[in-house]
DNA sequence: ACCTGAACACCGTTCAAGT
DNA sequence: ACCTGAACACCGTTCAAGT
């Protein structure tokens, strides 16, 4: 993904979101263990302790790393659709967001693993939700089910990802080539099954109660 | 959890197995961040560098760290069971043993999130699941949604207990003072509901197939 | 408001050499 | 078979000081 940012002014003063903009595209070309301080400071033309003026700390910086990931989500509009259809397109918009940068679910991952990031993913989740009307904590733990499955699922797509593309052997019980393609192809119906299951579920459970 | 490790018998030379006792006992003590190959190195009063001989480096440590972890889930007879109780009764002492070393979940989280650990939880819940004899690609995407949905809840679960015990005012929406013991059965019945969800939405497919 | 310079207290990993 | 010693190439973070 290229993030269309106004070219950097060289040499200028920098703002929260020049830092998070150049955050994003280490994240994109080189991975998530490149993306260090020290690395992101030399890319900005700037020493390292300047971040910490931005951020508190590298935690604060991924927290808004992933929030920038999880905004990037195209808008879903539930003018018509029923709960169902509505949980199932933001789930698709979500994944799709994650994929866009590389490494970008284990980021939104470890950022809410730690109780910062995924606010936004959530609140989408839940919103769709609420078309079904459910009880309260019923829509508050489905919207945690969605969103554990979807984080899990797509970092670890992007983990296979990452791991064919430097040609690691797995050397999996397959016969044949598997090229990518198919592959990606598998990957979006196993995801799109699990999301299925959960709507089923979520159904029956609200049959239960009427 | 006390690993019961027979005593390190004073300036022994050390095995694999007591590097892994070892770092469960920092892990479980102190948390994953503490959980350094230095660190390690000097509880078993050795060079960092000894720690090479046993283990390529320390993702393959964190790997081992997960098995043991894993393995720890007590055993379940599903002599009589239907799959659905099976796979419920699996998630749950999974679930158990992901909670019973600090950190725990998070460990085998970012192991399997590049591939390596928590093989023997899949194996586990797929075998629980081919009592329901399903397709075998829609056993391969179930077994994988229990995973991700389970690593997600348990973590979670782990990163609010640690936020407690350190006195962290997330200023929740709360009421009531919400005491530990009433959070522990709200997040139980989270993750039952969770297991629920998927469970039923299983049974409609299976229901749909047959 | 934003950044420099310099330092502190660490990391994971490699490798020749020892016993 | 298992470990030492010493080094390499890094980390995140703090803090006084500069403009």
């Amino acid at each position: 993904m290229t993030t269309n940012a106004s070219p950097p002014a060289k040499s200028q003063r920098h703002s929260r979101v020049d830092v998070v903009e150049a955050a994003l595209a280490i994240l994109d070309e080189y991975g998530l263990p490149d993306l260090t301080m020290r690395r992101l400071a030399s890319t900005l033309a700037v020493q390292p302790s300047a971040l910490y003026w931005h951020f508190e700390n590298k935690q604060t910086l991924l927290a808004a790393v992933s929030d920038r990931i999880v905004s990037g989500a195209r808008v879903i509009d539930h003018g018509t659709s029923d709960w169902a259809s509505a949980v199932r397109l933001e789930a698709e918009a979500l994944r799709d967001a994650l994929l866009s940068f590389r490494d970008g679910a284990e980021v939104v991952l470890s950022s809410q693993a730690l109780g910062l990031g995924a606010g936004e993913a959530l609140t989408r989740l839940t919103a769709a939700l609420h078309r079904g009307d459910f009880d309260e904590r019923v829509e508050r733990a489905a919207a945690g089910a969605f969103l554990h499955f979807l984080l899990g699922h797509v970092s670890h797509e992007q983990q296979r990802i990452q791991a064919d593309s430097l040609g690691v052997v797995t050397a999996r019980h397959e016969a044949k080539p598997s090229d990518v393609e198919s592959r990606s192809r598998q990957e979006r119906d196993s995801f799109d099954f699990g999301v299925a299951l959960l709507i089923a579920g979520l159904a029956v459970q609200s049959d239960a109660l009427r």
